[in-house]
DNA sequence: CTTGGCACTCAGGAGCAATGAGTGCCAGCG
DNA sequence: CGCTGGCACTCATTGCTCCTGAGTGCCAAG
């Protein structure tokens, strides 16, 4: 229903749209591309798509404006993901691979991405419950105080304090790490209740307390970390474009957790960057605004999301090329470390 | 030079400018507040005080609106810190002692200020030189590979990983971990490389390229975080006032971890609570707002600062009360835990 | 199906007058 | 000497009209 040279056209109209901000009329179409046809013609193509709820126009004696159905189709028929320039991976490279942490490969990943698509980007940080135990270390920090101290495979820790009933011999901590580590070591975090749930019976009578408080808190640990953390960076990027809607609410929904949670999405079907438009967006503050998201992660596991939240009036094709390649670039990093 | 009624006039145009958001006529002030005298007169030391450089019209024929330096005065003579209501303390007492990390008490710290004030929160982590060793541990991850991971005092952790050259015996670790506790124990962070010096000269031979590799990872960690961890809320709130100048400079500003530093100050003189108004600001973007930032610590020690970023026509007051209340409060809390 | 021509629509800007809040100044009063 | 009421003056803001021009829809001809 929709012929090739309709395709085209509204292929320009978006490319127009976005580069100048402006409501494209049928007499520009024809002057910028060569559709090899004209205005008049345009102006028939228009009245068709605008028909079927593609474009629209602000106002009557205005050029057409491209609508969230119409970006849709232009992600998904019309344009291709553009790679970045040989510059751009090496930057991103070296800039990543400088990182010596996780918190600062999520922090430098934020501000790249941002930076490289001059829009907001949200970054998540690695799953803890798709990730594995590597070590638990138990210390004692002061009399009556232990330190549990878990590292995962994705470089992750978490460390959380635990009061001890009483004080506890060096012996029984040195025990109770050794049965943690043989228990845990390379279990799923989703499989550490499981395996853990007869810990107090393995251990002598003194030491059940103890064990106990540590099995408590290593639980609590895994679920206060079930909902994820999650930051966003480039927030001034926001303020070039002028929202027609009120800016402020983008940036309240920005700054809550469960909102960028549910921005991110569930992760992908296949391995693709996954675009969302205006209106499919879950958040009302968010119906202007279009989300470009990525999945990430080490070899076939997928750790979490990445991705970019700017204008639905965005650069789909280069916006989706830097997602991707950076949540690339972020799991071989994490893989090498 | 300024009699008292002229400072009451200074005090009332302040008020209602902060309250209105207009600028205040002679009339407008005579109704709201009871001087006892009638507009002329009060139009004849609006004159003065124009003339003083403490107010001044955006054109001629509007009201007064007050300068930097009017709001200087303010703060210095007009007005007295407005203390939380019990229900406010309360409500901040219970939201901290809720946290159970040090990263999640400055998170929670920074939301909290940013919603009290209204305004954008900024919170610098408790200093790393400025505190001192509790534990030092190091964890075998894996082949060639060891976990420091550094507590301090103040129930920060740092951890780094660790490339050893060649593989260590769980002795020679045990032995090293010993070593730096009795070295390190209580010390201040800034004594740290001093006091390790010559820690390779005290193990034996065959762990001397460990040790080297140890010490070298300590003393970058400490180096690397001397430049101070910071963040900040509430950006939201920004978009409410709308500023005169671009938005786009501040959020600019605040994104940049130096600016925010700069931004909070030096500690100050006393404990008391600091102001900077407008262009006493050091950075060009932040020209029309104000910083009322102030220490935190526990008892005497002075760990960080943390303070509030908003217009320059802000509740002076109301919003110096919230940020000592929530200074005196963060250092109970990090006391407690 | 495409194209040039033509009448029509309407947002945005320019020009202009009326409004009114607020000022400065001055003469009179206590 | 300081306060007050009166008064002329300034000027941002608002509402109004008019005009312009980009852009459209429709139609008849190629």
């Amino acid at each position: 229903m929709l012929d090739d040279r309709k395709l085209a056209v509204l292929r320009a109209i978006v490319e127009d749209f976005v580069s100048t901000n402006e409501p494209v009329g049928s007499k520009a179409l024809a002057d910028r591309h060569n559709l090899g046809v004209s205005p008049a013609t345009i102006r028939n193509d228009m009245a068709v798509l605008e028909e079927q709820g593609y474009i629209a126009q602000p106002h009557t004696s205005a050029g057409r404006v491209p609508t969230d159905k119409g970006y849709r189709l232009f992600v998904d028929r019309l344009s291709t993901i553009k790679p970045l320039s040989v510059a751009e991976r090496r930057a991103i490279e070296t800039f990543l691979s400088g990182a010596y942490d996780l918190d600062d490969v999520v922090g430098r990943t934020v501000r790249l991405l941002a930076q490289l698509t001059r829009q907001v980007a949200v970054v998540q940080y690695p799953s803890l419950t798709r990730s594995s135990v590597r070590h638990v270390e138990l210390v004692p920090v002061a009399e009556g105080r232990l330190l549990l101290v878990l590292i995962t495979n994705t470089g992750r820790v978490e460390q959380r304090v635990i009061d001890t009933p009483g004080t506890v011999s060096e012996e029984s901590i040195g025990h109770l790490r050794a049965l943690l580590n043989t228990c845990l070591d390379g279990l799923g975090l989703g499989d550490v209740p499981a395996a853990l749930a007869d810990l107090p019976e393995k251990v002598g009578a003194d030491d059940r307390p103890v064990a106990a408080a540590v099995l408590s808190v290593l639980l609590e640990t895994l679920v206060e970390n079930h909902e994820e953390k999650i930051v966003f960076a480039g927030a001034a990027n926001l303020a070039a474009v002028d929202f027609s809607q009120s800016l402020r609410e983008v940036l309240v929904a920005l700054e809550e957790q469960v909102v960028l949670m549910r921005l991110l999405g569930e992760t992908g079907d296949s391995s693709t960057v996954t675009v969302r438009i205006g209106t499919e967006n879950p958040d009302l503050g968010l119906r202007s605004t279009s989300v470009v998201a990525a999945d990430y992660g080490v070899g076939d596991l997928t750790l979490a999301r990445l991705g970019v939240l700017g204008p639905t009036r965005m650069d789909y094709p280069s916006t989706m090329g830097a997602v991707r390649a950076v949540a690339r670039y972020v799991g071989q990093i994490l893989a090498g470390s």
